[in-house]
RNA sequence: GGGCUCGUAGCUCAGCUGGUUAGAGCGCGCGCCUGAUAAGCGCGAGGUCGGCUGUUCAAGUCAGCCCGGGCCCA
């Protein structure tokens, strides 16, 4: 039979004493008690053999596994695991458990009223259990209890408005699945609610689904299969139908709202779901629609032209991220035109284009007002001409003169292709002079721009200021007008080029001709098609004119970084240009403007309300009262014209979706036409966050939009405070990308992402690609995503047909080129060996998954929140290993000694006198609440987390290692000890909850027992810290670094730590801490294992004194001296200095401008050990060592050598802590006669009722080179 | 091509208003501890702070230019 393992809680049981044992001797495999040459280390887990079978005896295990549950040990439950999957994982968490699966399952009913799950050991500190199951637990009690929307009623219960803290959600859309930068953004916005609302505020966190625009209807459209090369989308939806089309757009938005809300629940973000305001439901259309309506009132709101790029080929404009995907670097004619000055025949203004086909479209040129500009003659075919260009562009020739540019401007010039009036042709505005523009850069061409409004972006921006006609010779389909010139008429835009230059060179127009090699954009959809820019007919809002406002209002907003004020976002909004509201699609807010067809009239309407006042028709009742408001029914709707007696229309357009979702801090309550208060009680937003590619997207529409509708007169007229500067949101914390480990962003498509599946839960289902490429027993993964899982050499995973991973194959990860999108290579054997059906399977960890804390835990400690986190398992583990693991350790430790000393908060009082080193962890703990309110205060979460690590580090590493003895002690030391570290772990349960809400639950739940850390109170800011504790902290930083240089002495010296030492010397660099660490050196000899410490009488022997000048301090006086005086001071005898600096007289050194005198605080005084000593030094301090040994010292050791086996022994028995033992113990002499002088002590701090000791022994396992033996059992046991 | 941002140990990252042995974790090497224990701890080796030029008594830190990564925009 397979050996039974021992479980989790059974070892819990044993440490808290109350199992039933029901073996107490332990015996050899040969019947014989257990010999202390016998003691093995337990096979590390991997191994997949038995604990006890490796070992020369087997000390029978008093107690059966349960398998791998996590939770209470339940009656009937201690049977053997069923061992189909003997395999043993290790949890970091200092558990063992079987390996699947890897989830414990739901407990075994629903917990008792008003409790947590707890176990029914009357322990009165359970422990934690491992990540997973402590999450699970957490949930469950957080769903069952309501915690979430109790927190949010804590003002009704405590009788008083609390004040608001306003979150404002950025809708996510949830039509494809989130990814971890969705993880990042929820968890950021998680942590500050969760902050505010135990610092008193009330929180309302409404979630809210964005469910508009292009990207749902190109998932449709996918999904139709009308997204094929060279297909023409849009007439395949208008073919399809958009009623039907509607109907399919909104089945996709919800289409993975389950895996959002699944995910959103799992990693701990606490948001109103069922609250959650949706873009597309009618009231929150027509809130947008009021705030269409109210734009179009004030005449901000108005139909013009935009640039765009345009596929000629498909009919369709492109949007930005299209056009990204199709740049390519191509050869174009890179040529220089002369533009003839009216009324000087010989004079020309030169112009560079790379795109001749819009030469006949030139309407002005531009230069720079401030630029210099020179007149040059030329000689060309024996006549003289004089050509303009920017003086820094000019061509060789004579320069005649050099004039501004402002000089330049009016000139009029005579067309190179005289249009024909007719349509398309628009010169009422200025045309064909030269104007002043703001972009004219002398980087490329000739400091003057051809200027061809219908067909460049700048261009265009330049006939809106300068007020520039228009020319318009090519058309949608890409080809040339009838106002075109005759042979150009027809033609295809690109093939027209050589033609047109042609053209000009016979006319001697062209001044240089040339190719370009450089990027431009052609269908991403079909590759040959080159994409032209356009200008578009559009609806547009002047933001323009808002500009000093916006930057008014982005000013006053807390940006987080700061430099996306003036960076980033700052120069998005000095670079406004009017917003380009609507779209020529389907799936969006609807244009709330009817026009008639008739007279022209035009109105816009800011509700279903105001249209059927306004005698409306033609709604469509039988429909979803949402779809009512949108295309194609709001199509269909018509009101009469107030004007004539014709009949108003919607006109075409929707609009762009980052309007609706900036208007969400109004149209989530409907605002206008409803919510007035709760929109009142919520603006603006103290604090919103998301990603730094929001900059032009929702932070740039909540904020402009608010700019523009809530001025005074707005806030007057609604009866709302005036909001000021800023609105609608006064901190944003911008956030970072998430990365693979190589810095690159993470890409479904591409793979190189950490699963959140693999995180939250320790398995993932993929793609299977078969392979036989692919070795035997491996799985093929691209090498960010090995990289990421980071397996150690031993470690497998295990592929499987089912999640559990029952039945599966123990695989290697291996690197794999292009295993495809969210897919794993697989040797086809080994996928019919695990029997695949279907193309999926999973693949399980071989670790506990770190869970939703360790999750949250990277993204506020591995970096600050805006610069790009790198993602990674190994990365999460990390983080959890350096945090939660020691935190949960120390609660573990607690929660042994507070069980076995019977601490009960409850009933007994704290102690009135602490320790100096509880003094010291509870000044540390006041100044951790100090710093992490400072920094939460400040949106800094990483710098909180920061200092949470650092005391968690110093609880661990120095309090608790430094007090074990004393949780151990009996009476006040012991309660001193256990109080103090009880109020410390009350604490920081407080201010973790923000960080790592499950863990903090399960801490306050097992300290305190009350409802849940989340609707406690954070910690109250002590006062000043008072001065002696400000010292304490100074002096124990100061014996840490003794005891770090002692512990460097020691391992340079090469005796072992639990070898006693006759003595060490201190010799600090500044004497006056001699006084006062005196009382901490008991600590440094504890720690460093010395008889003696003491402070040096002769460090001369072993140390020499250094001088140097405090720089920062003399830096100020001395200025430039500083020089002459460092090196004066080195060449100084430093004892001497430090004799006269310590003295008081202060130090003379002569510099060239005359003696000067160094007073105490101006020079740093520091030692270094001699070389040839056994010391360690520091600037502060230097250790040295009195490393010789004698017999006294020689038996010390041996005694606590043997004291060791003898601990060693219980642990292997597996003995309570409390379990009184009998040992008897033989060797040679030494041996007994160390153990002789030693007896009590060992045997008091083995608990040993007996402990014999007798000549024998032998040198099979000799302690210190002396033979040995002992024999251990249970004291009340029949041994 | 433009803007923003980053570049510090093999890896991931700190480094306050400029101040003199540039830090941490991981990894690596060596060792320790053993009543937190399938855990934990210490010590050590690893750095021309991307490069160049400047400002300054003093530059990882400030300025300019260049190189490289990321993002946004074209």
């Amino acid at each position: 039979m397979p050996a039974t393992l021992p479980s989790p809680q059974a070892s819990r049981l044993a440490a808290s004493g109350r199992a039933q044992v029901s073996e107490t001797s332990v015996t050899t495999t040969e019947g014989a008690v257990a010999t202390a040459g016998s003691r093995v280390r337990r096979p590390r887990p991997s191994s997949a053999s038995s604990p006890q079978s490796a070992g020369q005896y087997r000390a029978r295990r008093p107690r059966a596994s349960s398998g791998c549950e996590g939770g209470a040990a339940r009656p009937g439950a201690d049977k053997p695991t069923p061992t189909s999957r003997p395999r043993l994982m290790r949890s970091r968490w200092g558990a063992t458990f079987a390996a699947f699966p890897p989830l414990a399952p739901p407990g075994p009913g629903p917990p008792a009223e008003g409790e947590m799950p707890e176990s029914k050991v009357p322990s009165r500190f359970e422990e934690l259990p491992s990540p997973a199951a402590l999450e699970e637990e957490v949930l469950r009690y957080w769903r069952e209890r309501g915690i979430f929307e109790r927190s949010l009623q804590q003002g009704k219960v405590e009788g008083r408005e609390r004040p608001r803290f306003v979150f404002y959600e950025g809708p996510p859309t949830a039509n494809g699945t989130p990814h971890n930068g969705h993880v990042l953004t929820r968890v950021i916005k998680d942590l500050f609610p969760r902050y505010k609302t135990m610092r008193g505020f009330h929180v309302d966190r409404k979630a809210g689904w964005d469910t508009h625009g292009l990207p749902v209807e190109i998932e449709v459209e996918k999904e139709l299969g009308m997204r094929t090369s060279g297909a023409n989308s849009r007439e395949a939806v208008l073919a399809y139908g958009l009623d039907n089309f509607a109907q399919r757009c909104i089945e996709s938005v919800f289409k993975y709202t389950s895996v959002w809300e699944d995910l959103t629940e799992r990693v701990g973000f606490w948001v109103d779901l069922d609250q959650a305001y949706v873009t597309y439901h009618r009231e929150y259309v027509e809130s947008v629609w009021w705030a269409l309506a109210e734009l179009y009132r004030r005449g901000l709101l108005y139909q013009g032209k935009k640039i765009v790029w345009w596929w000629p080929e498909g009919g369709t404009a492109l949007s930005n991220g299209e056009v990204g995907e199709g740049y390519r670097d191509v050869d174009d004619p890179s040529v220089t035109v002369r533009l003839p000055v009216q009324g000087h025949d010989d004079t020309y203004l030169l112009a560079w284009t790379t795109t001749p086909w819009t030469l006949p479209s030139n309407v002005a040129l531009a230069v720079g007002a401030d630029l210099p500009y020179a007149f040059v003659e030329i000689e060309e075919e024996g006549r003289t001409l004089t050509v303009i260009a920017a003086e820094a562009r000019k061509p060789e020739g004579r320069v005649v003169k050099v004039v501004p540019g402002a000089e330049l401007v009016g000139l009029r010039y005579r067309a190179l292709f005289p249009p024909t009036p007719g349509p398309g042709v628009d010169l009422s505005g200025i045309s064909f002079q030269v104007v002043a523009g703001a972009h004219v850069s002398l980087e490329t061409g000739t400091g003057i721009v051809h200027t061809a409004p219908a067909y460049g972006e700048d261009d265009y921006q330049l006939r809106l200021e300068a007020g520039l006609g228009i020319i318009e010779l090519v058309g949608p389909d890409g080809r040339f007008t009838e106002q075109a010139p005759a042979f150009l008429r027809g033609r295809y835009f690109k093939e027209a080029d050589k033609d047109i230059l042609r053209d000009l060179k016979g006319r001697g127009l062209l001044h240089h001709a040339g190719t370009i090699r450089h990027s431009y954009p052609f269908s991403p959809r079909s590759k040959d098609d080159p994409l032209m820019q356009l200008a578009r007919p559009g609806w547009f809002i002047r933001t323009s004119a808002f500009k000093d406002l916006a930057l008014q209002n982005s000013a006053a907003v807390g940006w987080l970084p700061e430099h996306v004020k003036d960076g980033r976002f700052g120069d998005f909004l000095r670079n406004n240009v009017d917003w380009a509201l609507s779209r020529e699609r389907f799936w969006g807010t609807p244009l709330p403007i009817w026009q008639c067809r008739s007279c022209g009239h035009e109105a816009a309407f800011d509700s279903v309300a105001a249209l059927e006042a306004a005698g409306a028709g033609g709604f469509a009742p039988e429909v979803d009262r949402h779809l009512q408001v949108h295309r194609p029914w709001v199509d269909r709707i018509t009101v009469p014209c107030p004007h004539c007696a014709g009949t108003m229309n919607r006109v075409i357009e929707v609009i762009d979706c980052w309007f609706d979702s900036g208007c969400m801090p109004f149209a989530q309550w409907g605002f206008p036409h409803r919510g007035q208060q709760q929109f009142k009680d919520a603006f603006p937003a103290d604090f919103i966050s998301e990603a730094v590619d929001q900059t032009r997207g929702w932070f740039y529409s909540l904020l402009m939009i608010s700019t523009l509708l809530f001025d005074d007169e707005t806030c007057t007229r609604y009866g709302l405070a005036p909001a000021g500067f800023p609105r609608p949101y006064k901190n944003c914390v911008v956030l970072g990308h998430v990365c693979d480990m190589e810095g690159k962003k993470e890409s479904k498509s591409v793979g190189n992402y950490t699963s959140p599946h693999l995180v939250l839960k320790g398995r993932i289902k993929l793609r299977v690609a078969l392979d036989p490429a692919v070795p035997r027993g491996a799985v093929g993964l691209v090498d960010a995503a090995v990289r990421s899982i980071d397996l150690s050499a031993d470690e497998r995973m295990t592929l499987a047909a089912a999640s559990d991973g029952v039945g599966g194959l123990s695989v290697k990860l291996v690197k794999w080129a292009n295993p495809g999108k969210e897919a794993m290579a697989v040797h086809p054997e080994d996928a019919a060996l695990i029997g695949i059906s279907g193309d999926e399977a999973w693949l399980v960890a071989p670790f506990e998954p770190p869970g939703a804390d360790a999750f949250r835990w990277l993204f506020y400690a591995a970096n600050p929140p805006w610069t790009n986190t790198r993602l990674s398992m190994r990365a999460i583990r990390e983080g959890q290993r350096e945090f939660h693991l020691r935190l949960a350790n120390v609660f573990q430790f607690f929660s042994i000694y507070a069980n076995i000393a019977g601490f009960d908060p409850a009933v007994e009082a704290p102690p009135a006198d602490r320790s100096t080193l509880d003094r010291w962890i509870l000044h540390q703990r006041d100044e951790l609440v100090r710093t992490v309110t400072t920094w939460l205060d400040a949106y800094r979460i990483y710098e909180a987390a920061r200092a949470l690590t650092t005391f968690v580090d110093d609880l661990s590493n120095w309090y608790v290692r430094r007090s074990r003895s004393r949780f151990w002690a009996e009476g006040a030391e012991g309660r001193q000890a256990l109080w103090t570290l009880y109020e410390v772990l009350t604490t920081l349960s407080r201010l973790v909850a923000p960080f790592t809400p499950f863990m903090a639950e399960a801490m306050y739940r097992r300290l305190e027992r009350g409802e849940s850390v989340h609707l406690e109170a954070w910690p109250e800011l002590p006062g000043a810290a008072e001065a002696a504790d400000r010292a304490l902290a100074e002096d124990m930083a100061l014996v840490r670094e003794l005891c770090s240089l002692g512990l460097a002495a020691r391992a340079r010296v090469g005796v072992k730590v639990r070898q006693p030492l006759r003595a060490v010397e201190l010799v600090l660099a500044d004497p006056s801490f001699e006084a006062r660490i005196a009382p901490l050196l008991p600590l440094v000899q504890d720690e460093l294992n010395v008889r003696e410490v003491h402070f040096s009488h002769r460090a001369e022997d072993f140390v020499e004194f250094k001088v140097k000048p405090d720089y920062p301090a003399l830096g100020k006086r001395l200025g430039k001296e500083m020089k002459a005086c460092a090196q004066a001071l080195s060449q100084a005898d430093g004892a001497a200095v430090r004799a006269a600096i310590l003295g008081g007289e202060g130090y003379r050194v002569d510099l060239p401008s005359g003696p000067v005198l160094l007073g105490a605080g101006e020079v740093v005084l520091e030692v270094v050990a001699r070389e040839g000593f056994q010391a360690a030094g520091s600037a502060a301090a230097v250790v040295a060592l009195h490393a010789d040994l004698d017999d006294d010292l020689r038996q010390e050791g041996l005694s606590r050598e043997i004291l060791n086996r003898v601990q060693g022994a219980r642990k292997d028995l597996g003995l309570a802590y409390t379990d009184r033992i009998r040992v008897g113990v033989s060797g040679d002499p030494a041996v007994v006669e160390a153990v002789l002088r030693f007896r009590d002590h060992i045997a008091q701090e083995v608990l040993a009722v007996t402990l014999t000791v007798e000549p024998g022994g032998d040198l099979a396992d000799p302690v210190d080179g002396h033979a040995f033996a002992m024999t251990v059992a249970r004291a009340d046991g029949p041994g």
